[in-house]
DNA sequence: CATGAATGAGGTTTCATTCAT
DNA sequence: CATGAATGAAACCTCATTCAT
């Protein structure tokens, strides 16, 4: 958890940071990710970083949490996430361009944490726990709303659901990232036939 | 490329080598990897290494080459690869415990790759050439038995196909890595189970 | 060039640092010269020294650049360098034993720079270019003196005053670094004789 | 001194071996030097620089001793050197371009040798020994046939005399060895002039 | 005696973190 | 609370020298 120091701050001042943060650790990963670009990106001093947070560490993991939590309410404002089934989920909150666009990093972010070993334990207790229990919503409501087979156990099919889902935002996600391409109509129009295509094989392959 | 001195290494050291590498890649990420851990279970000097390796990233790349050689070879004993469709070959290939026990190392570290931001496309340069090769092969395959729907794309067929592979063998691998586990029998009963539901899901979603 | 870093120290403190580098350099040339020598010497950490310099070699660079600068600051606080003539120069600049004493190092130092394979080039791009302009400078100084023969070529004239009083310098430097000598009145008597005695035979050879 | 192993090589090879040394310690200083690229440009084992000599300064030095001698004996091969005067000198040995041109890079590395710190008491033994002696015997020569006054010290003139040739011969060697250039025969008439030029004012300067 | 792989001490460089202003 | 200079532990990498073959 941050210093109190930190959310003394202005809400933007706050946002500015952790943006940049997560800027770093994307490109870099964590390890390789400098406090100091981190302060130099954010417009405050290398110093202040200390200020706010216990270490590179802490910061890394609030960023986890962060991002969970903007993710989820961008999501929220379109729709009830207590209602969705999967596949409403994942044409509203994933494959909206627009979400996309404006988080690419987070959304990208949000990925990668995994893959830093030694962080994963407790950046992941803060996200996954959130996660896992909406994805097991998620399947849920999938399978009471009868789109979803009711054969398989809740845990294959979120690990279904997820994988598909996940490699499908990669692949978008790097493409954005690598060229700083910024999202035309063709693009647009090449993911979401790819979507349509996706969403296909994930719903013969669990749907009813 | 290693250095001429490592391949005039007798075939059983330069293994040793790679896979102390591999190891400490595996349990540390690139950057917390110290040559001088991977030296000391490699039982040489860390100074050879750097007789073998222009330093550590080329270590790391040939690593990853060396990977995908290693676990290709293991596969195309066991069947014959160019004829496999996908199916078989993730009955084959991946979901068989036997290879999982042998070289779950090897399989993690592959995983973990794309895990390193700017040794991302060098090592899937010297690994990628390959993967995709086969992995297009594998849907041809497929397609041409008939045991494919025809109508989709092949490159989304293929993404689908490893999205859903890719994260049964994380899941398994890194259960095994973490608890150090035996695959004992219940475990592999699990796994099984699991894989034969994975499969299922597959299948109807890319299948005919 | 310096970092920003460097340029915000203190005057006193930027100078402490130069002439720490120098000692060391001089004392055991460049790739002996330890950056941790420097460092203690100056009284400063390690690790600061890369706060002011990328490396050991935009240090030594720099180091060369500053002493030139200091000589010359030095010696135009004497006399109007602009219009002095070669003989008027080597008395008033080399030969003054004051100068010398206050400033062995850096004087032996600047000599020294040649002697330093691949690093000649960038130091001396930052000093010839100044050298090389005052010296000229002297040569047509002397040749509007009437003091010197206006048959030969500047360059060869250059060359050849040059020649002479390095070599002086140098020997009278080394003698007084070796020994860690201070300057009694035995050696600057002596010291004088030998420069008197140059200075004839520079002028026979060069004067009219 | 080196080893008995040494002396028993063929003379050739001996030769081989102190060239590609020379070379290497002209072209990166002492310390830059490496044994083992002395040894690839020999065309032998790093280790057998080893069976040859105690360590790489004993190389260094016996290097240092090896091309006086050269030197010296090509210098005989011409004239008598015990009679010579400096003038006489000075225009058989230094200003011949076929001894530049022969041997260039020793003449370099003998420049050099006293810009190693550390390494020059114990080279400088073997070498200056000679050379202050030869060098003696030369203004001594010089006074006796009238050539050179009488009134001034010989060290002095000894000085004055090394410094102008010495750096005479450092320029044109130094260009050689930069551009790799042959000695054309506008470059040799360039240096032949340049060179009477110097002679002349050495004599004047010296002379009687 | 030749070879070239093995060694490891020693140095440079990095950068998270601290701390004085 | 902000700043950014100072710190030094920790890691990479080099290469002279040794040594087994």
């Amino acid at each position: 958890m941050p210093k109190e120091t930190f959310f003394r701050l202005k809400d933007e001042k706050q946002e500015t940071v952790l943006r940049a943060a997560i800027h770093e650790f994307v490109k870099h990963g964590f390890e390789r990710a400098k406090v100091s670009n981190i302060a130099r990106k954010a417009g405050i001093a290398k110093g202040s970083i200390y200020q706010y947070f216990e270490d590179k560490k802490e910061l890394y993991i609030y960023c986890a949490e962060w991002s969970l939590r903007i993710f989820m309410e961008k999501l929220d404002k379109r729709a009830n996430i207590t209602e969705m089934d999967v596949f409403e989920y994942f044409e509203n909150g994933v494959g909206k361009s627009k979400t996309i666009d404006e988080e690419r990093e987070i959304i990208i972010f949000m990925q990668y944490i995994s893959r830093e070993p030694g962080l994963i334990a407790p950046s992941l207790k803060a996200m996954y726990n959130a996660t896992e229990l909406y994805g097991k919503r998620l399947i849920q409501n999938s399978k009471n709303k009868g789109v979803v087979r009711v054969d398989i156990d809740d845990d294959i099919l979120l690990d279904y659901y997820l994988a598909v889902t996940e490699k499908f935002k990669m692949r978008w996600m790097e493409r954005y990232l690598d060229f700083t391409t910024e999202i035309t109509k063709e693009n647009d129009k090449a993911m979401k036939a790819e979507m349509a295509l996706m969403l296909e094989l994930l719903k013969r392959g669990m749907g009813c």
